[in-house]
RNA sequence: GCCCGGGUGGCGGAAUGGCAGACGCUCAGGACUUAAAAUCCUGUGACCGUUUUCGGUCGUGCGGGUUCGACUCCCGCCCCGGGCACCA
């Protein structure tokens, strides 16, 4: 037989898999099912890196495992090809983000193959296909015919919100009459409650993307993509109400299997605060505000509005709640600065600040400014007068947006209280008497709080929230950091909304016979200089008839041509989706991709997703953690509700995979005039800049003298490893620094899978993907690791299948008869044949235990060596017995499985072959993975001492016994006494002598 | 600042109360070869004694505790990575 050459054998099985459809799955089943399921990629324009196979690697090794047991197997791969970087790429290049997408993913798709994973092809898909993006439209009209039932704590089709305001049932909040609305007031209500509506509301403006963006995707006040900066600005937008869902999406967290860490991101994010909402009167009205310390009230010594909190909204003019003039004896810095003529005038002056601030500049300067608005509020449980500011540390969307402030209690308010010379009244002490350093934000117990006063902080809290209950002053209440979702983009390549604005400013949702609303062909696509959306740029398809249908409460509109009675002319939106909502169902799709009917047949997604509840195993980076997984949670919650699928958490089970970073890299510096400085007295603090080229030069300073030092990079053959450093082979006194890093393009770094194929071949790379580490773990990339594998595999190929040099030792035995390569063995031989077979038994059972169970524990590194191990086995033996071989061939099939269809086709024969990947999983017998014979380890007092080889099955007795009659261990006791001994069958024993 | 996760040979890692360092990489020595590569075999935590067998001591970030026995469990600290961060 040739050597292992993986080029030669593994297209060829990749090709046999698709023409064959080995991987196809049945929608439906009498078998049970199991959804392994990928976070599907991006296709960007890079093509794959190392690490997108990392997690795909494990899905696939459970999918065919899961496979091989017996179970029904959804394992399907598809793109989520809308987004920006494609967009951005086809502006620079002048191509259409149709035709980039298309490349990309043709490259991806064939990148993906060449790995020779086991999806199910028949069932990719693309959230850019009309036939895809058909579905999402279709579920964003869902979210609009959908409110939130507070009260049953879910969402309800609209048309029952209709009846219960029609029949009476229910009354618009705001006291107005809805059976004498018009169509149109009772629309704009309406907006009010779906889970879909509009709203004029500072955003994140990222101008250098020409877009807004989700809280989510704005970190430290930059974009998440690209990092540029973000600001605030008022914008008409569409809103998802996720907010509406914040109880449920924090409360489903506990019945998922995902990591602590993950479900606690989430919990963060979603941010659930218990307290109480208080009223303060101001003048006629009452002004709400939201607290975690009802126990601090007594404390309250003034208030705080947001800037743009609706009590300052009109900051002019006879209806302005601003006053005009500054009562007496305010304080001058009070009025702003510089100190403005009027309460009115600092307060716009303030605003305009405000506004004109990034949200960065606001993150990371944390002074404390603002103005008095005028006013004073009256505490209302204890009469105080206290004045109102405005200030920016008081956030206008979380809670009511205003504020009481506690300065001898919190923080903030304290340092508020400082600047502006406000009181600061203790009504907390500690519970020890002892003297607090104010601020005192920790519990003790309630003082100077008629009410509450000796109650410690838990049972005041408890305390004033009743009180306040009964004396109607407010009452408890929890609220949510998360936000709604901000939903639309102003950019071209997304989905359109499926949706049109009538001439009386509400909004209609197409019917569902108007989807896909196709995104329109377009050859400028590029962004407005305005803030206005590409799509504004294709009036023919904006300007839109359409005759509405339904009740005139909730239409829905179906386009018409011109002249058309009942015609009424309309726009549409022309916002498109985030990326982010292709994602959001997906996995849905999946199980039904073709469908054209509905976005997933009941039955098939019962079948899938009801027992066990949920996809079985979802894999993917934890960048997602507070995105993806928040945003299709909540989606499918929704369908849930609206009884669309059978359970209402999406994903039951979910690892992150760790990033996998680059090779290890070397860093050099040197002076000036080129001479090599140790590391040790190199500045940590480096900075870097982009070189000539466009790689990142790093630049630091020397301790000694502050000289400008410049970094290079040195190869790793040159250092040699000690420790956290290295040092230089030919300069071991010249410590370099070592480390890794993240790929990336800009560092040149990013390792190439089809490189790693070329030289190595799919099987090699799978397997070294998986024997780096644990998967959740972040690991560095190492060529040699790969050929180490590599190795292993081409031993595994020798051994079985033989090469020029070492011809196969495999055995046959048939009716008693032993062959070797068609020829009859001896019965010399055929002894010595079946005498090895006998000893490579244990062995191969306790590696089928081993493997099966690393498998079920993900812990594919672990399986690795334990095959590695057995591997190592068959060096030695004169024959090797081929149905031990098939066993061992069908472990190594999930990771390796072009070698094992390749060995397997050896092994059986090429008349009765079939895909590997169709036999059953190997069973192991308990009895035989333990070892004939054990060396059991003696300790004395804990330490070891001396091994005793002893035989399986000795009574516990004799093992005493025969530790005593050892030499060594005798010698060691050093005629002690044995106070007690402990022995753990077929593990240790321990001798217990004094001293 | 708050909340998670983690510190084990030269490196990636294994062992979740029972022989610390499996497996792989690296390195060294040997075999094959005219030679090199590839491949195969042997060794590879540190230190000490014997210098071949072998024997001993120390050793899982640091300090303490529980236990016959601790990388593993408990308490305190240090360092690294990640997340959140004016959220009332």
């Amino acid at each position: 037989m040739a050597a292992y050459n993986p080029a030669s054998i593994e297209p060829k099985w990749q090709k046999y898999w698709h023409d064959n459809n080995t991987f196809a799955t049945e929608s439906t089943s009498s078998r049970p099912k199991y959804y392994v399921l990928d976070m599907f990629p991006y296709p960007s324009g890079e093509g794959l890196h190392v690490g997108h196979p990392e997690g795909y690697t494990a899905t696939d090794i459970v999918a065919r495992y899961k496979g091989a047991c017996g179970f029904n197997v959804m394992h399907p791969m598809g793109w989520d090809a809308f987004g920006l970087p494609a967009e951005q790429y086809a502006i620079k290049t002048d191509t259409h983000p149709s035709v980039v997408t298309r490349k990309n993913i043709e490259r991806f798709k064939a990148q993906l193959q060449a790995i020779g994973f086991s999806y199910d092809w028949q069932r990719q898909v693309d959230t850019t296909d009309p036939q895809y993006y058909r579905w999402t439209q279709w579920i964003f009209t869902l979210l609009c015919d959908t409110w939130f039932d507070d009260a049953q704590s879910r969402g309800r089709p609209i048309n029952e919100l209709i009846e219960e305001l029609d029949t009476g049932k229910r009354k618009p909040a705001n006291g107005v009459q809805w059976q004498t609305m018009s169509d149109t007031e009772k629309r704009r209500l309406l907006e009010g409650y779906r889970l879909a509506y509009q709203i004029e509301a500072p955003v994140n403006w990222c101008p250098a993307l020409g877009t807004v963006l989700a809280n989510e995707e704005v970190i430290d006040g930059r974009s998440e993509v690209g990092g540029f900066p973000v600001e605030r600005r008022p914008m008409r937008q569409w809103m998802l109400r996720i907010t509406a869902y914040a109880r449920r999406l924090l409360d489903g967290l506990d019945a998922l299997e995902w990591s602590e860490s993950l479900k606690l991101m989430q919990s963060n994010w979603i941010g659930q605060s218990r307290g109480a909402k208080v009223r303060f009167t101001v003048g006629n009205s009452t002004l709400e505000v939201f607290t975690t310390r009802p126990d601090t009230l007594f404390g309250a010594t003034y208030m705080v509005l947001a800037p743009e909190h609706p009590l300052v909204s009109m900051t002019a003019g006879p209806h302005s709640s601003v006053p005009e003039t500054w009562p007496a004896d305010t304080p001058m810095v009070w009025r702003g600065e510089p100190p403005a003529a009027s309460p009115q005038i600092a307060v716009q002056a303030y605003q305009q600040t405000t506004a004109s601030r990034s949200e960065r500049q606001r993150q990371e300067d944390t002074r404390k400014t603002g103005v008095f608005i005028g006013l004073h509020a009256v505490n209302p449980v204890n009469g105080d007068r206290i004045p109102i500011f405005i200030s920016d540390y008081v956030l206008a969307g979380y809670g009511t947006g205003a504020i009481m402030a506690v300065p001898a209690h919190d923080e903030r308010d304290f340092e508020f209280a400082k600047k502006f010379q406000l009181p600061i009244r203790p009504v907390v002490r500690r519970a020890d008497h002892a003297e607090a350093e104010m601020p005192l934000v920790d519990p003790g117990v309630a003082c100077h709080s008629p009410w509450i006063d000796g109650l410690p902080t838990d049972e005041a809290k408890a305390r004033m929230c009743q009180l306040l209950e009964e004396k109607q002053l407010g009452e408890s209440q929890t609220t949510y950091r998360i936000r709604d979702w901000l939903f639309s983009r102003q950019r071209y390549w997304g989905e359109p909304f499926p949706i049109v604005h009538l001439a009386d400013g509400t909004t209609v949702a197409l019917a569902e016979s108007e989807l896909p609303l196709l995104l329109p062909e377009m050859s400028d696509f590029k962004p407005t200089q305005t803030m206005e959306p590409p799509l504004s740029k294709s009036p023919a398809w904006r300007d839109v008839y359409v005759r509405l249908i339904g009740t005139g409460a909730s239409p829905r509109a179906v386009v018409v041509a011109a002249g058309t009675p009942g015609a009424v002319a309309a726009r549409r939106e022309l916002n498109t989706m985030p990326q982010w909502a292709g994602s959001c169902w997906y996995y849905l799709r999946y199980l039904d991709p073709h469908n054209t009917e509905t976005f997933c047949d009941k039955a098939i997604e019962k079948y899938w997703l009801s027992s066990p509840a949920g996809v079985d195993l979802y894999v993917g980076g934890a960048e997602h953690a507070v995105l993806h997984l928040l945003y299709s949670r909540f989606w499918h919650h929704v369908l849930f509700d609206r009884g669309y699928v059978s359970s209402p958490e999406p994903f039951r089970r979910l690892i992150n995979q760790g990033l996998i970073l680059g090779e290890a890299e070397y860093t050099l510096f040197s002076d000036a005039s080129g001479n090599s400085v140790s590391i040790d007295d190199v500045d940590p603090n480096w900075t870097s800049q982009p070189g000539a080229d466009g790689k990142i030069r790093f630049i630091s300073r020397r301790r000694s003298d502050g000289a400008e030092l410049y970094a290079s990079s040195v190869d790793a053959d040159a250092v040699e490893r000690r420790g956290d450093v290295a040092v230089l082979k030919s300069a071991p006194e010249i410590r370099v620094d070592a480390r890794y890093f993240k790929m990336s393009k800009s560092r040149g770094n990013v390792v190439n899978p089809d490189e790693v194929i070329r030289d190595y071949g799919a099987d090699a790379l799978r397997l070294f993907e998986m024997f780096m580490g644990p998967l959740e773990q972040v690991k560095p990339w190492s060529m040699t690791g790969v050929e180490g594998v590599y190795r292993f595999l081409g031993r595994v190929w020798r051994h079985i299948a033989g090469t020029p040099d070492f011809p196969s030792r495999v055995v046959v035995e048939r009716d008693g008869r032993c062959y070797r390569q068609g020829l009859e063995l001896n019965n010399a031989d055929a002894l010595v044949a079946r005498e090895e077979r006998q000893s490579i038994l244990r062995p191969l059972h306790r590696t089928i235990r081993k493997v099966t169970q690393d498998i079920e524990r993900l812990s594919f590194n672990t399986a690795i060596s334990a095959m590695m191990e057995f591997n190592n086995l068959l060096g030695k033996p004169k024959t090797l017995d081929c149905g031990q071989m098939l066993s061992f061939v069908r472990l190594l099939e999930p990771f390796a499985p072009h070698l094992a269809e390749e060995l397997h086709v050896l092994l059986t024969g090429e008349a009765v072959h079939g895909s590997v990947s169709r036999q059953p999983w190997p069973s192991y017998d308990e009895a035989l993975c333990v070892a004939d014979a054990v060396d059991l380890p003696v300790q004395i007092n804990g330490k070891l001492a001396g091994h005793v080889m002893m035989e399986a099955g000795v009574a516990d007795a004799e093992v005493l016994e025969m530790a005593l009659a050892d030499d060594h261990i005798r010698s060691r006791l050093a005629g002690r006494a044995i106070k007690k001994h402990v022995y753990v069958k077929g593990r240790m024993l321990n001798l217990v002598v004094p001293g």
